[in-house]
DNA sequence: GAGATCACG
DNA sequence: ACGTACGTGATCTCG
């Protein structure tokens, strides 16, 4: 994968970065028209001075140091009280796509192969999951409409051949429902149903005043949270507004009372920590939590979640890498590009797509069997590029 | 080089 | 009363 490379269109990320480059001298110009003064607007220090003692702006939150928060959570609390703080949203979402991804990229384009070479790490991630590095191509824009655009610049390197990505689907949840033998949880994986909307439904019951996709939304936040080692306080953080911290107590009982094996696997790990001073993954590996005896309680709080969450990003980490050892002695000419966690993208020839698409989609699920018949699933896409990836059904 | 911020799974 | 969800890397500012 390192020496591959993958191709990036160069001429597009130009394209891109001129745009990007007018975009942010207009928003620029408007942040200190708007502010009355001239400022950098990078500087969270002088971004402060202005917007809460120049302008009044309430405080909403100090950082860690006891300055001002200026961080998106703080700045959208703020949008409605000043035209300034939304011309500030905007400069950073494109400061950062065109100086960490357009020019980062453009910079990292080797000048002999015309392709960017990351770095994998293999030992730097504690939970066993590799990273990426110079530059980090496993953080590549996705989820907003603007971040999106860069995905289109990553394209296949040969005439006649496509990228396809092939996805895991759930695979931590999977992984906590098949490692705590959780009925409920495994008889909505075997029935292919969406655990979130199932977890929503048990969580609220058909009497609601929420919308269904609010109720969703709530119940995808809680089973990601489960993963982490949830806490009530983190709940209402990252639920946001109108949740009181009993109300989210409240939503994590109701989870254990529907997933009661999960909340017994929760506790049989922390105990499996104080222990033997290790949590390991399916396949054995081990990371070591001494914290979990710390006579600090938020410490040990620490320790106790990663008790929880290792085992289960591990074990996911564990079975991509089987998984792409196993396609790499299947498929020796066909070229794995990049590793994502739980996504693997290669560039395929157009001829030859659905066998191939067949063959990494069954190494894939068969790659590490889970216990108690926890299904996986693998979802593959094909395209001409990162972003327009169409589903490509396998009967 | 620390801190703040923000990109991803 | 306390501090708060897991794992990473890149960029900027500032002392």
């Amino acid at each position: 994968m390192e020496i591959r490379g993958v191709k990036v269109d160069v001429r597009y990320l130009k394209e891109l970065n001129l745009l990007y480059e007018a975009k942010l001298r207009d928003l620029e110009e408007e942040a200190h028209k708007l502010s009355g003064e001239s400022f950098n607007l990078n500087s969270p220090k002088q971004l402060a001075e202005v917007l809460f003692n120049k302008l009044g702006l309430p405080v909403q939150r100090k950082t860690p140091t006891g300055q001002p928060a200026t961080d998106e959570e703080a700045l959208s609390a703020l949008v409605d009280q000043h035209p300034l703080v939304e011309v500030l949203l905007r400069y950073r979402e494109l400061y950062k796509l065109r100086y960490t991804y357009v020019e980062g990229l453009l910079q990292s384009v080797h000048p002999r192969t015309g392709r960017v070479h990351t770095t994998f790490h293999q030992a730097v991630a504690a939970t066993g999951r590799l990273s990426s590095q110079s530059p980090n191509l496993q953080n590549i824009p996705i989820r907003t409409e603007e971040g999106k655009r860069l995905r289109k610049a990553f394209v296949a390197s040969r005439e006649g051949w496509v990228l396809l990505s092939a996805d895991y689907s759930q695979i931590e949840l999977r992984i906590a429902a098949a490692l705590s033998g959780d009925p409920h949880m495994i008889a909505d994986f075997q029935a292919g149903r969406d655990i979130h909307t199932s977890t929503a439904q048990y969580l609220f019951g058909p009497v609601s005043p929420l919308s269904e996709s609010e109720k969703r939304r709530i119940a995808k936040t809680v089973n990601f949270g489960i993963i982490y080692g949830i806490t009530a306080h983190g709940l209402v953080q990252r639920l946001g507004g109108g949740l009181s911290r009993t109300e989210a107590q409240k939503l994590i009982d109701t989870y254990f009372m529907r997933y009661p094996a999960i909340k017994s696997y929760i506790e049989r790990q922390i105990e499996q920590v104080r222990k033997c001073g290790y949590a390991e993954t399916l396949l054995g590996r081990r990371r070591y939590i001494p914290q979990i005896n710390s006579s600090n309680k938020v410490q040990r709080a620490e320790a106790e979640r990663l008790a929880i969450n290792t085992p289960i990003q591990g074990t996911a980490a564990d079975m991509i890498k089987v998984a792409m050892i196993r396609l790499h002695k299947r498929l020796p000419d066909i070229p794995l590009l990049l590793q994502i966690h739980d996504e693997l993208l290669w560039e395929v020839p157009e001829s030859e797509i659905e066998s191939i698409a067949r063959i990494i989609q069954e190494e894939m699920v068969e790659a590490l069997p889970l216990p108690n018949q926890v299904p996986i699933e693998v979802e593959i896409k094909v395209g001409e590029n990162w972003l327009e990836m169409a589903p490509l059904s396998l009967s």
